[in-house]
DNA sequence: AATGAATGAGGCTTCATTCAT
DNA sequence: CATGAATGAAGCCTCATTCAT
């Protein structure tokens, strides 16, 4: 289908990607397309050559990210301990972008088929992890895996509030977040977990 | 100097201020000068003349918000239970902007002398609520007024990533974070607090 | 409904229009609306606050002069010599634009409701003045108002093939084609007359 | 100089040549040259590799058209009835492009060089056969071989008008203007014929 | 020689801001 | 004072053209 890029194709697919990510996490999605394409060492027509479209390109850096944290979701399935598992899950997640928050992901594309239904099956490897975790008494009963889909994101997004937060300071509002999905010391909850859809 | 502005001018503000503020949840900051202003009612020049530029306004929505926060902390530094007063304060601090979030107080306006300002004094207010809660063993030991002024606009927030969330869904995450915050089932936070000031 | 504008508003709608028409004839459709902006002495921006769209500027103008033909039309249906009526009409047609032609009132805006609208209104004007002048023997039976639908925009554009051509030079090829629609000489035409609609 | 291309480059040309003119008589000038390209099956750079710019290949599609109708014009300047032989001519000139029309042949490339000179020699042959039809009488006293010259792209461009045209509807105004040329009911024109050259 | 990737000028459009009415 | 018209910078995107493979 999609036969190899030329090298040098492929080199600047990267450098876009990168820079693409780089200065959505700075910038949020309104960054323009001439920045992103300066920060790439490309030229702006270029961008539109690999994505006929910014949405297209924000679609593609927002499955780029999905797809790895699934597969991190997969290796860490079967994980002798559950609770550490998703702890370690969440960690992933919060990597991806130390700076700012990968928001984005979820703020982005409502309506794009394929990021539905990537998101689709990364709920459902979020719902196995959480579910083994509850099994095992790790994370409170009543918490699902919608809520760590929702809330997966919250530690960047807090820390980078912080002025010139360190740069791993997310690692403690994702300590402090997940103390709140134990089951020690936990209330019962206000409102029920929304569903997966909606 | 700022003289009481005459009766339909100040009527003129409050409409602009709640439109602003209802389009800046609805639509983030990028919402348009023109659309708030038609949806307030009012010429564009008019939102001009109250406000000098579109940061202005912002700022002012801002300012409004952390004053309206600011008093209720004052109110609930006395309460018989710390604990409930922050708890409290928090859910107070969600239920400003039900729709959407509350971000924008930490992301827009990041150099204004005014604004600095009178966050310090939010944080101080905080940093009191939290130090009595934390006396009373409220909540555990490692966590700050910071940490609180961070977390507060999480529920919102993270609530806002459910497609068609219900209105109250932050209130799960209010729980959820708050849980976190609790002595009970803490964990060792792996960064410290972050200063006051960045 | 849409109330009167002010002066100076007014006086730029006639600028931008006049200026656009001129570049249309002058460079066809692809004018760029920065030469339009700069001909009418006005702001690119101002130009987007009378029409919305480059499209919506263009079906003003064939509304205007599709207006202008129909009143044209009904102003000559009563006429006393009913082929002299039609042939001016179609002098009419062709001195609205003197420089290059109007072909563009066929080609443009294909689906806009309006536009179609009146311009099956200027056909049923033209069906008028044919059926008339066909009455009276001025024009040849077999053709319609359809036929002199379509070729109303010849003269000028035949004439704007010559590089200098003098202004008038559309009278003579409106001459050639009207002594074409007489009876006198007539030859049996090869194609019935297409539909009204296509 | 030019020396023959190789014969798979020779087959390119053509195949591009092709491609060219359907395109342009489908979509006007503003066709692009990638679309030519992928009509043609060949890669864009291979396009300027034949013509250096697009304006060359316009140039060299009217040269090709021009051509075809100067050796139809000599074809024909000998024949038995010289009304007949012109309106054949006609005939041929109009079937070149049965889509849309050839109008571009006159509106591109006006300064180019061998363009005019190609021109002229069209010219010069459509004067030979309007010569002889109105020495016979076959047509009006006060036309010209210019008048022809310019005359020629009406049908097709008239029939464009119509939406759905059926794909001769061209002959029906060939007809009429053809008509137009005969001696039979003419009236004086009221323009003089234009000269060759401007 | 052919290909298609890269480039940047230029087109349409939006929007904060200024200014005449 | 209020209004809405005018402005131009900036954003997304297209496309002729150049150039590395």
């Amino acid at each position: 289908m999609t036969r190899p890029l030329r090298a040098d194709a492929a080199r600047n697919r990267r450098l876009l990607l990168a820079a693409a990510a780089d200065e959505f996490a700075e910038r949020g999605l309104e960054a323009s397309i001439a920045d992103i394409a300066r920060r790439a060492g490309i030229g702006k027509g270029t961008v539109f050559r690999h994505f006929a479209t910014k949405e297209d390109l924000i679609a593609a850096i927002v499955l780029d990210r999905v797809e790895v944290l699934i597969e991190a979701g997969h290796d860490l399935a079967a994980a002798a301990d559950p609770g550490a598992a998703l702890r370690e899950f969440m960690t992933v997640a919060a990597e991806q972008r130390q700076q700012r928050d990968l928001s984005f992901l979820h703020e982005a594309n409502a309506g794009r088929e394929e990021v539905s239904r990537v998101q689709t099956r990364l709920r459902e490897t979020i719902d196995a992890l959480v579910d083994r975790a509850r099994d095992q008494g790790a994370v409170r009963a009543d918490v699902t895996g919608t809520d760590v889909f929702l809330l997966m994101c919250a530690p960047n997004h807090v820390a980078g509030y912080q002025p010139d937060a360190p740069p791993d300071l997310w690692r403690r509002y994702l300590a402090i977040i997940f103390d709140g999905l134990r089951p020690e010391g936990a209330h019962p909850l206000p409102q029920p977990a929304p569903d997966a859809r909606g």
